[in-house]
DNA sequence: ATGGTTGGTCGCCAA
């Protein structure tokens, strides 16, 4: 089974993009965020046409998340309860061949003085406790998406420029972690130890041509998922400006693959 | 220390 995860910043701007990467990577299931779009606006037809299902959870102008995928999803949930900010359409989750797959968009915080900061750290908070009192670490779990956090050092181009900061502070990081503990892995890990792996790159200053990225976009899956985990590869190309098919979104797709 | 781009929407906010 292949899962990939992308945050796509707008589907209706991205949807050639979108759909050449359904083509080019043939996944089992596409989870996407930022898209940006109310339910009723969703490119549904255009992506139905190339042969998957959609199950979407938007809203008008920020946020929003979906899930694409070659065979019917099973209890797909919109949102979780206790969520701190239920306006705001940021995770779906659903069951594929007996894997249940959450799909989040973190809350970015903006910076660690901004009020938007405690909101992440709740959110986090928030999903982490339905998660602990509903599911199991023995469970078939992933747990994918833009996470807005960087893990580790090895994990940001600059970490002394980045310490400290937005997507890099110990608290965040700390919140991370307790997924961790709870028994989440960070799959992208379990065959790659080296730096300058990113994700994303701020479309401000050249930062991807200048190599200043991130890895903030995480595939994280339970004990189980560690032994079906064939690898996880970051599609870069799909960063870069391509002609034909309009700009890049600012973060690239990151593809798992489970035996 | 700060830079400067993209998307949604149409004056800015968010990232």
């Amino acid at each position: 089974m292949k899962i990939i995860t992308w945050n796509v910043n707008s589907i209706r701007t991205r949807l050639p993009r979108c759909l050449a990467l359904l083509e080019r990577h043939s996944p089992d299931l596409l989870c996407l965020q930022e898209t940006k779009v109310e339910d009723d606006k969703f490119p549904r037809q255009e992506i139905e046409a190339a042969g998957y299902q959609v199950e979407v959870f938007g809203q008008k102008t920020y946020n929003g998340v979906a899930l694409l995928s070659k065979k019917p999803l099973e209890n797909v949930q919109r949102g979780f309860p206790g969520n701190p900010i239920p306006e705001q359409a940021r995770a779906i989750g659903a069951t594929l061949d007996g894997v249940e797959v959450w799909n989040l968009y973190v809350v970015n915080g903006q910076a660690l003085d901004s009020p938007k900061f405690p909101i992440k750290m709740a959110w986090l908070q928030g999903f982490f406790d339905w998660m602990q009192g509903e599911r199991k670490p023995n469970q078939d779990l992933v747990v994918v998406g833009d996470f807005n956090i960087a893990p580790e050092d090895r994990d940001v181009h600059d970490p002394k420029k980045w310490s400290g900061k937005i997507l890099c502070s110990d608290q965040e990081r700390e919140k991370l972690q307790s997924f961790l503990d709870w028994g989440l892995t960070d799959l992208f890990r379990l065959h790659e130890a080296g730096d300058g792996h990113f994700t994303w790159w701020d479309y401000r200053a050249g930062a991807f041509p200048r190599g200043w990225g991130l890895r903030i976009d995480l595939m994280l899956g339970t004990a189980s998922m560690i032994k079906r985990c064939r690898g996880v590869q970051i599609d870069r190309e799909e960063r870069k400006k391509t002609t034909g098919e309009g700009t890049p979104s600012d973060h690239a797709p990151v593809i798992l693959e489970l035996d």
